[in-house]
DNA sequence: CCATGATCATTA
DNA sequence: TAATGATCATGG
């Protein structure tokens, strides 16, 4: 991936620095999309997102969450989980299972790609709509400020801010999301 | 500056 | 290792 980094005009850590995005950018490029920064699925019908994997007991596994979509309080609390970016993204993802070779890495090897389409009725979603109206409630009933990593079964309301003092919140998929998605999707 | 890409750091 | 919170590079 490397390679492809260079030639697209992607830096990843050349100026010494580390652009953690970069893997996600080649990815985008790869299927033909412009690099951009709408909150809406950045592909025409479908998102495109990459996870990091890692050995754990000699298998492999998600390493981390994976970041969906930012929150908006104020859209939270006017969407239902059907109209959030949240869904919108999650029902037509392209997941990109990419190994983790440390922090810093020159290499990046595809492990596997799969899409998905969820359909509103799957038993996950059922779950994952939950979880959403989960954290939707504690955002009416105690605040922007309440909401944690800790929310929800699937997925999570985890702090993700520019990091200069401001700080905002976004939707993640936790691991264990992340593992059934590429369970379905086999 | 902020949103988006996702990883890094800290603690237990 | 797992979980949660904080941070960085990039581009508009």
């Amino acid at each position: 991936m490397r390679e492809l980094a260079l030639r697209h005009g992607i830096t990843t850590y050349e100026t010494g620095k580390q652009n953690k995005g970069w893997k996600g950018l080649i990815l985008e490029r790869l299927a033909g999309l412009q690099t951009n920064i709408s909150k809406a699925p950045n592909g025409l019908t479908y998102e495109l997102k990459s996870v990091s994997f890692h050995y754990v007991k000699g298998k492999l596994v998600p390493k981390e969450t994976m970041a969906i979509t930012m929150i908006n309080s104020k859209e939270l609390k006017a969407h239902s989980f059907l109209e959030s970016h949240c869904w919108a993204k999650l029902k037509t993802i392209v997941f990109c299972a990419v190994m983790w070779h440390g922090k810093n890495s020159e290499k990046a090897e595809l492990l596997q790609v799969t899409s998905l389409d969820f359909a509103e009725t799957d038993e996950v979603i059922k779950e994952i709509k939950a979880d959403y109206d989960f954290i939707r409630n504690k955002l009416i009933k105690k605040g922007f400020n309440s909401l944690t990593g800790k929310d929800g079964k699937w997925i999570q309301a985890r702090t993700k801010g520019a990091g200069h003092g401001s700080t905002s919140r976004a939707f993640y998929a936790r691991k264990e999301m992340v593992k059934k998605i590429f369970t379905i999707a086999k």
